[in-house]
RNA sequence: GGGCGAUUAGCUCAGUUGGCUAGAGCACACGCAUCACACGCGUGGGGUCGUAGGUUCGAAUCCUAUAUCGCCCA
């Protein structure tokens, strides 16, 4: 199908406006809220398959006459689309801080435009049967009114808070950075083994460090309770080098023992452990954890650009100690290994390779850094127990924590529900081990932290307190925290209370802004984590918390949420499944979604996973380009399997001779397989072209003489194959209905017409039954076998003696096509709504048990309503026979080499007649017979000389007139080899029966088949054993 | 380190409570320009189901161990 036609079908729908959702509509609600995917890039083919899916499932429950809405949109991915601003100005010399945050901000939003509008032209081109007029992003009013409102109250009721923890920080760029923007690479470093004297002077400990540096830092040293020297050195301190901090000796599990001390040999670390540990909350993240199990302190040495300070919270810096303030972390650990070995407190030096985190941006080692940051109290029984009750109790794992089950009861408890059932396990666990949500994210792009903070003593804070009456608690909350520990006091106590305060003020709205920063307030300057926004989705789309402010939204809250189902990939269970559940139920009291699929992850022909920065990934307009929409559609939603992800070896096409070839492949760091920048054309070597690779990394820049080239991928032919096989199909019963003779018959139905409508009604059945069970390739596969093997196989092969002389068949013929129209439209809109109009043009008669109401639009129609009785088990059996028939003849016409024009006489028992008797003349069309004779009963003297015998439902069948002359000695060959074959089956068969166990314990039905097949078997290899004695 | 998944034909994958000769598409071989489709039609070859044990009348399927690969979480 030509892809100009894609636009034809697009304004179609447009116009008709089949994508709107109207609230007031009747029907069932079905909806699904799509993934916004991230404005950060254009979409790969793994979102081509996560909304070939969604799409999918929309059409069909459209179809099936549910209210209908899919939502779309786009998230605005703070970190990702910042970098990749950042990364661009860097081209051109400058940095974020070169502008004001506004200025810059104003930057992001143009690649924000830039890529929004690329990705929903993907949508639409890939046929997503999205509410286009109801688009939304993270970032618009509705969502950032929404975001506020979740804030607020979250904040009012205690659910955000402000603590310290450790981040990944980078000391070049000065922000903190997401998990997934660290590197971990291999470093040669060292371990150097340090010792601390004890404080009561009776010897010295011994820790082996890789980061001497932060030793300034230490408030512990730590060792395994198992340790032998563990008892002697309890309740001992030990006198801190350099600072003279006396610091205390703690037992802790985490502390690996050396080998030699009965630690694991088998472990790396125990061939260089001492068996003590310094520990360093403030610097480690390990050593972080071992201070809050022992209430240690946290001592921070170090400033935000990574130098050795003594004002980010280290106060007894001694007068040794303040040499190596503010040299950076490199000079720092040089000096104080240097101060060390003068001291003669260095022991040994050993070199050690490890992994070390880097910045992915600016390649520095990331620093574990103290700062403070915002929380979400996920932990609470509100977020983290709803979301485990919300769990359906048949795939909770074992039993919900006794203090989870017996939480407060909600609607919508026991709903959720996983596809493949398998993750809910993920689900679960996940929020078991939940810890605080950091939210904070040290940005210029995203939602703005709404809170205003001032720092001073209880006192005047308690004052400025009093003059903020004004603002009321609906506008404006307030809490107030020690800054010395982020403890958090009673409004009341504030005025009575010593040490520095922080008075943190929430608003609903920033107009109240300026009134606090009057009062000498501040704002806090980071953003939101993406993903607080994200959770929000199912509710910002529909315009909680007041629908009311925008016309248009009136009723979608109530109408569309809960959604039916979010199709989303493993990792985001944790990330986003998780949090829309908590926030969806903390605010709306309801599920977000009932049921959650989890697809798999489309890979490249390596077994990688497509990213950006391997430049795998695959445009979805490239296979649009090179084989259309449909085909891409119908192939992804065949490779979407419930166990495996899937791999999709990728090829080029070459634009100057627009040839389709394998690219040259290199390895990349970190062992990655990726294509060359840039290939040579396999026609002409001298031209060039730019790979994804080369364009995505930037290592080459694609030019009118060096194109980007284009991927493609033959997996794709597959769906090519098929479109292109309805399109031909569709054409040729058109043309067959357009000449039928004007006084066709109305016929009895044919076997051929019974076996079609069954065949309708079995693929229907395993659509609703795949569809149900999110079992996609099922579907592909259901539609598959029914146009292209049943449909064009079979019945258009069978009734074409018939077709221009029977009504009855031709309405049948009609109905069956607008039958499979309907049926593929959700998997391939384009070529279904193209050949809707000429389908339903025709006439069909009406058939009992398959309704097909008519309809302008396909993607609007009813679903087929098609009755059980349409199942004819009769019809089935006997076209099962004929089709076995059929088959057995032609594989003796395709050994022999028979011209397929070459008629031949089938020669056959009176039971065979009559199977070809009432096939319609099917059997002598598929079978190219001249005629069909009855033989005479067994002992057949009158075999003629020509004849050829198969057996055949355990009798001899003739085939006369396949060749000129047998050649008897291949004729005998033949029979030998299906001897041969029959009896090895035969022998496996009597093996089992003559086995006492089996027939014992077997169930009955199942031996009786055995018995029955056995004697078929054996029935066939006498009736071949009879004709190769006819051969003599 | 914890969890999950995969290993089946040359390739990409099915195989849902254990039960007909383990299937499909592509690729391959042979034949066919059969009046819808060569992006096609017909026929055929090809697999000791990662390995080793076990349960069972019977195992690709269940159990145990093990190898390799991948993903998620820490």
């Amino acid at each position: 199908m030509p892809s100009d036609a894609e636009g034809a079908v697009r304004a179609r729908w447009a116009e008709a406006r089949c994508f709107h959702a109207d609230p007031a509509a009747p029907g069932e609600p079905y909806s699904i809220f799509i993934p916004p995917p991230n404005v950060t890039a254009a979409l790969h083919l793994g979102h081509a398959f996560n909304n070939s899916l969604q799409d999918l499932l929309t059409r069909y429950h459209r179809m099936r006459g549910s209210n209908t809405l899919w939502m779309p949109g786009t998230d605005h991915a703070g970190i990702a689309t910042q970098t990749v601003v950042e990364k661009r100005l860097m081209l051109q010399g400058k940095r974020r801080t070169d502008f004001t945050r506004e200025a810059f901000v104003e930057k992001v939003q143009e690649w924000k435009d830039e890529y929004e509008a690329t990705i929903l032209s993907q949508l639409e081109a890939m046929g997503c049967s999205c509410d286009f007029e109801r688009t939304r992003f993270t970032m618009d009013e509705p969502c950032a009114t929404a975001v506020r409102a979740a804030f607020f109250t979250l904040f009012s009721d205690g659910l955000v808070y402000r603590g310290k923890r450790l981040v990944n920080w980078d000391p070049v760029t000065q922000t903190a950075l997401a998990d997934d923007e660290v590197e971990m690479e291999e470093v040669d470093g060292s371990f150097w083994y340090l010792r601390y004297p004890l404080s009561d002077g009776s010897g010295h400990v011994t820790v082996a460090t890789t980061r001497p540096e932060t030793m300034l830092g230490d408030t512990a040293v730590a060792l395994n309770p198992k340790d032998p020297r563990a008892a002697s050195l309890r309740g001992k301190t030990v006198r801190l080098p350099i600072v003279g901090r006396e610091i205390a000796i703690v037992e802790d599990d985490y502390v690996v023992m050396p080998a030699a001390m009965g630690g694991d040999p088998t472990d790396p670390k125990a061939q260089f452990a001492t068996g003590f540990l310094k520990v360093t909350p403030a610097h480690d993240q390990n050593d972080w954890d071992i201070g809050q199990r022992h209430g240690l302190a946290a001592i921070n040495v170090m400033a935000p650009d990574g130098s050795i300070s003594d004002r980010h919270g280290w106060t007894d810096t001694s007068e040794a100690a303040l040499a190596f303030v503010g040299l950076s972390r490199e000079e720092a650990r040089k000096r104080i290994v240097g101060w060390f070995k003068a001291n003669g407190l260095l022991e040994e030096v050993r070199p050690y390779r490890h992994s070390v985190g880097h910045s992915y941006r600016s390649h520095v080692p990331v620093e574990p850094y103290l700062s403070d940051q915002w929380y979400v109290r996920v932990t609470d029984d509100r977020l983290r127990g709803t979301a485990l009750r919300a769990m359906t109790p048949d795939q909770v794992d074992g039993a919900l924590p006794e203090s989870v089950a017996t939480g407060p009861k909600m609607a919508g408890d026991g709903e959720l529900r996983f596809y493949p059932a398998r993750y809910a396990k993920t689900f679960q666990s996940w929020h078991e081990n939940i810890r605080d949500w950091c939210i904070s994210r040290q940005l210029w792009w995203g939602h703005r932290i709404p809170v205003w903070t001032l720092r001073g003593d209880g006192r005047t804070l308690a004052g400025t307190l009093g003059s903020l009456a004004s603002l009321g608690s609906q506008r404006a909350s307030v809490r107030a925290a020690r800054v010395a520990d982020g403890t958090e006091l009673a409004l009341s106590s504030i005025a009575s209370t010593h040490g520095e305060l922080d008075l943190h003020v929430c608003l609903v709205d920033d107009s109240d802004g300026p009134l606090l920063e009057s009062h000498g307030f501040r704002r806090d300057p980071d953003v939101l984590d993406t993903w607080f926004s994200s959770a929000l989705w199912p509710l910002s789309t529909l315009g909680w918390p007041d629908p009311s402010r925008w016309p248009e939204m009136a009723g979608l809250l109530d109408r569309y949420n809960p959604s039916s189902v979010l199709c989303t990939a493993r990792e985001i269970i944790t990330l986003w499944v998780s949090r829309m559940v908590m926030f969806n139920r903390y605010f709306l009291g309801r599920l977000p979604f009932r049921d959650v699929f989890i697809h798999a992850m489309i890979q490249d022909g390596h077994g990688q996973k497509m990213s950006k920065s391997l430049g795998n990934g695959v445009d979805p307009r490239d296979i649009i380009h090179s084989h259309g929409s449909d085909a891409m559609r119908f192939t992804l939603v065949q490779m979407a399997t419930n166990t495996q992800d899937v791999r999709l070896p990728v090829d080029l096409v070459d634009p100057h001779s627009g040839e389709t070839f394998g690219p040259k492949w290199t390895t990349a760091s970190g062992g990655y397989t990726v294509a060359d920048a840039i290939q040579s054309s396999p026609k002409d070597a001298s031209k060039k072209m730019v790979s994804g690779f080369g364009a995505a990394t930037g290592v080459a820049t694609p030019t009118a003489e060096m194109p980007l080239a284009r991927n493609t991928s033959a997996r794709f032919d597959l769906g090519r194959n098929f479109a292109n096989k309805l399109w031909n199909a569709t054409r040729f019963a058109l043309s067959n209905l357009a000449q039928a003779a004007p006084d066709s018959a109305r016929e009895p139905m044919t076997l051929a017409d019974r076996w079609m409508l069954s065949r309708l009604e079995y693929a229907s059945r395993a659509m609703d039954e795949a569809i149900a069970e999110y079992e996609f390739h099922r579907v592909a596969e259901a539609l598959y076998d029914l146009v292209w093997r049943d449909f064009c196989d079979w019945y258009l092969e069978a009734v074409k003696p018939t077709i221009r002389t029977n009504a009855t068949q031709q309405g049948i013929l009609a109905a069956a096509l607008d039958c499979i129209l309907r049926m593929l439209h959700p998997v391939c809109p384009f070529v279904t709504e193209t050949l809707w109009p000429s389908v339903q043009a025709l006439d069909r008669g009406a058939i009992d048990g398959l309704v097909l109401p008519a309809n302008p639009i396909c993607a609007t129609a009813a679903w087929p309503r098609v009755a059980p009785t349409l199942r004819d088990e009769v019809a089935v059996e006997q076209f099962a026979r004929v089709q076995a028939l059929v088959e057995a003849i032609r594989r003796v016409r395709g050994e022999r080499q028979v011209s397929p024009k070459r008629r031949i006489v089938l020669c056959a028992g009176a039971s065979v007649c009559a199977l070809v008797a009432s096939s319609d003349g099917v059997v002598e069309t598929l079978a190219g017979l001249e005629r069909v004779e009855t033989t005479p009963a067994a002992g057949s003297a009158a075999r003629p000389l020509t004849a050829v015998a198969i057996p055949f439902e355990g009798s001899e069948v003739l085939l006369d007139g396949l060749v000129d002359e047998v050649d008897a000695g291949a004729e005998r060959a033949r029979l030998h080899k299906l001897i041969a074959e029959r009896e090895k089956q035969a022998s496996g068969m009597r093996g089992k029966l003559e086995n006492e166990g089996y027939v014992a314990k077997a169930p009955p039905a199942v031996v009786e088949e055995t018995r029955k097949k056995l004697a078929e078997v054996d029935a066939d290899i006498s009736a071949a054993k009879s004709a190769l004695a006819a051969l003599g």
